[in-house]
DNA sequence: TAGCTACGTGTATTCCG
DNA sequence: GGAATACACGTAG
């Protein structure tokens, strides 16, 4: 009797063999070993029963096989299963079936994803049958036809991960040297330097030609077999430049674990990010993944998140041509060096996604959604693929993705139009998880979607729902109990895990990509929440609170009182009242339980809401104010200049200190002066570069040329997308190409002014006033 | 190999008999 | 030459 074995599922794939397709699920074994796990599968889809009779016409020299299922489609039609040999059959049966206008159902599921949800498992599954030799494959086992069912308990698998970083000749395009860093499944490190050289280097492999080293490294991939491939901006860059030398040297990129080459998607869009497959294991870039992940940078330059996130910097400080001849320099005067630097880099690469949290939350995030790694921000996809099997429980077949025009956009939150001002003690409450929270209230869920019908619950836009328990309110229900779970063991990860998946739903519902689009169903989310924020902001001033602002699910209230503890003890009464409340109404107006949780979540000691530029109405998603964190008093800031990467740190300086200033109670004209002495001395000059991103190619903006745009331009080459620049009095300048004086009027009028008279209006001053004394005219008229 | 909408601000461009 | 409008970006939630 074969053992049972846990498996955690790197690359769900499949082949075909003598016209069938067998599926491949490549693993890594709870007990360490990596695995093939093969599995036939036949792929099918549905269509109506009634289509049957005029499929068969359509059907041509496919192989088909029509079986009679207990299952219909989601407004009622009988369903019949369409079984073919293999998965590109189905592309070729749905072409021919909606041609001759046969709705097709589930077509479009992909086919290795489709077999691991009707085996009932995620990304980790229980498998028992015998192992055997795994011949020429970069696995240590295969298991050919086990059993497979689901796991109950997950548990985190360990990984084998490698990074690696290449250096070259940025004009020869010839290689230099090659680093690799990394941790096998048992935790122990390994390292690795190769390096272009005729003589031996201490500490390295020496290889006299290019190709043999490029070899080497294929060998190194398959002998240390990670299941992950890491690196900074490893795709478009190192693999890409790899792939290119290889096939010039005629060497096979064969990293992937059946010897198969590594393929490369890379994206010139701005829009999409490029992908890497090597069969069996997982290409992560390390930028995609703290993107990924919500780390935020300030750029995404290794030696950005490495101060960051890892222990050490990088050996070379410099950027553009400069570190261009660095490297070449170290490269013919000092290799040691250049392996130290070369490898640190492959190191930090490693670090920072480790250290920042970026990979364990991935991982979380693919045992929670059943997604392999690279694919835990497909939201459509990991939603269907939770969806599905209930779907099937139930008896039901889904549609295919219909392709929508996207003419009329959703409703979205209410935002409050703020009452601007400076206030003491504003307190903030707002619903947890608000849209999860109202779907599993009121039962929205494509399934429960009704046109007509009695009892039923009848959202603000008019949609209507059953009372059955839909299979989205169903998931959130299982979702928020394991939150629930992980804060009760200080799982912070699955917490954040469980919090980003369950706010996706919403946006996946509102996606016209999503199988199960329909805007009344996404604007019924939306129309309930903005009914329960106002309802909330209503009862509260009911209460004898006066709400100034309010934002998608939140509330700030000026309590007008004496001391932090008051607020305090407001905070917490507020709450309780208004979560007493909404139980009562939801039980009074739909008959149902409340899962609405209004959360007294902070105090604001000193508060400011400030005005449109310009203008007398107050500025919505812009505010700042004084909290207490961890004792200390410390300032936050929201939408404010202060968090825009597009604003120059001068400018951000500047509105912490003044802002500080006002929370204070200090003086603000002394330091206003003070600044643009220091400015026009040219002592700040460090502080007056702008950041600004390309969201498409340089030849695409017709319409206007932004600043940015036109530093870009005076570019030799655009090496990153965030523009790095300077106003000059020859207009914008790049970083790199820095050929005019600075132009300090510039920076006074428009970084300086505005922050400032954005919180002096309040106090019936000015800049300009602060500035000149008095209220004569502008001294800075631009 | 596609989660959503709401919003403010700066600059460029167009309109204005 | 000033007001109105469009474009572009980054942000809140």
């Amino acid at each position: 009797m074969p053992a049972t074995l846990h498996a955690y599922v790197l690359e769900p794939t499949y082949r075909v063999e003598q016209d069938n397709a067998i599926v491949h699920l490549w693993c890594r074994l709870e007990d360490g070993r990596t695995a093939l796990v093969k599995k036939p599968f036949k792929p099918y889809f549905f269509i109506k029963a009634a289509d049957q009779k005029k499929a068969k016409r359509k059907t041509g020299a496919i192989p088909v096989e029509y079986e009679e299922v207990s299952l219909q489609s989601m407004q009622g039609e009988r369903a019949v299963k369409v079984i073919t040999t293999v998965p590109s059959n189905v592309n070729k049966l749905r072409e021919a079936f909606e041609d001759a206008d046969i709705a097709c159902y589930e077509a479009d599921v992909r086919f290795a994803y489709r077999a691991m949800m009707d085996w009932g498992v995620h990304s980790i599954f229980s498998l028992t049958g015998a192992a055997t030799p795994a011949d020429e494959l970069s696995v240590d086992v295969v298991f050919e036809h086990p059993d497979i069912s689901p796991v109950k308990d997950r548990y985190v698998p360990s990984l084998s991960v490698l990074s690696f970083d290449v250096e070259s000749d940025k004009e020869t395009e010839a290689l230099y040297c090659l680093s690799c860093y990394g941790e096998h499944a048992d935790g122990k490190v390994f390292r690795e330097k190769f390096i272009i050289n005729k003589e031996p280097v201490k500490g390295a492999r020496h290889f006299e030609d290019e190709a043999s080293l490029l070899r080497a490294f294929v060998d190194y991939v398959n002998e240390v077999d990670p299941d992950v491939i890491t690196g900074w901006n490893v795709i478009d860059f190192d693999l890409a430049y790899l792939q290119g030398r290889m096939k010039r040297a005629k060497v096979k990129c064969a990293i992937g674990r059946d010897g198969s080459d590594l393929k490369l998607r890379l994206q010139n869009n701005f829009f999409r990010d490029s992908d890497a497959d090597a069969r069996g294991r997982i290409i992560l870039d390390g930028i995609q993944l703290l993107r990924n992940s919500f780390v935020k940078l300030r750029d995404y330059k290794l030696d950005t998140a490495a101060k960051e996130f890892a222990k050490e910097e990088k050996l070379v400080q410099t950027t553009g041509h400069e570190k261009y001849l660095e490297i070449k320099r170290m490269y013919e005067e000092d290799q040691q060096r250049l392996l130290k630097y070369n490898l640190l880099d492959a190191k930090l690469a490693f670090e920072v996604i480790m250290n920042s949290g970026a990979f364990p939350l991935t991982i979380k995030r693919s045992l929670l959604v059943g997604m392999p790694l690279d694919r835990v921000n497909a939201s459509i996809a990991s939603l269907d693929s939770l969806y599905l099997r209930e779907l099937r429980k139930r008896g039901f077949v889904a549609p295919v993705v219909a392709h929508r025009s996207r003419d009329d956009e959703g409703v979205g939150g209410y935002v409050m139009d703020p009452k601007p001002g400076i206030y003491d003690y504003v307190i903030v409450c707002d619903f947890k998880s608000l849209y999860p929270s109202l779907m599993r209230t009121f039962n929205i869920d494509p399934l429960m979607y009704v046109e007509r019908g009695k009892h039923l619950i009848r959202a603000p836009n008019g949609a209507l729902f059953k009372r059955d328990l839909g299979i989205i309110p169903g998931l959130i229900q299982r979702f928020w109990e394991e939150r629930e779970k992980a804060r009760k063991q200080g799982d912070e990860l699955a917490r954040y895990a469980i919090k980003i998946h369950m706010n996706s739903i919403y946006g996946v519902m509102a996606s016209p990509n999503c199988r199960f689009f329909n805007r009344k169903i996404g604007n019924a989310i939306t129309s309930f929440a903005q009914h329960f924020i106002k309802l909330t902001a209503k009862q509260i001033e009911k209460l004898g609170f006066e709400v100034i602002y309010s934002d998608t699910d939140s509330c700030f209230i000026n309590l007008d009182c004496a001391s932090e503890k008051e607020a305090q003890q407001l905070g917490k009464k507020i709450e309780q009242e208004l979560n007493t409340y909404l139980k009562e109404y939801v039980k009074q107006e739909y008959d149902l339980e409340s899962f609405l949780e209004l959360e007294f979540e902070k105090t604001f000691i000193r508060f400011v809401m400030p005005r449109i530029r310009g203008t007398e109405k107050g500025a919505k998603k812009r505010y700042a104010g004084l909290v207490r964190k961890d004792g200390e008093e410390d300032i936050s800031f929201t939408g404010l200049e202060m968090v825009r990467r597009d604003w120059t740190d001068l400018a951000k300086e500047f509105q912490y200190e003044v802002y500080r200033r006002v929370f204070k109670r200090e003086e603000v004209a002394g330091y206003v002066r003070e600044v643009i002495e220091e400015l026009k001395a040219g002592k700040l000059d460090d502080k007056l570069v702008y950041r600004k991103a390309l969201r498409k190619d340089i030849e695409e903006y017709t319409k206007t040329t932004p600043p940015h745009v036109k530093a870009a331009m005076k570019l030799d080459a655009v090496e990153s997308d965030l523009i790095e620049y300077v106003i000059t009095v020859d207009g914008p300048e790049p970083v790199q190409k820095l050929e005019h004086d600075i132009d300090y009027g510039h920076y006074i009028g428009k970084q300086l002014k505005p922050i400032a008279d954005s919180i002096l209006g309040f106090y019936g001053t000015s800049f300009d006033e602060q500035l000149s004394g008095s209220s004569q005219a502008s001294l800075f008229d631009f």
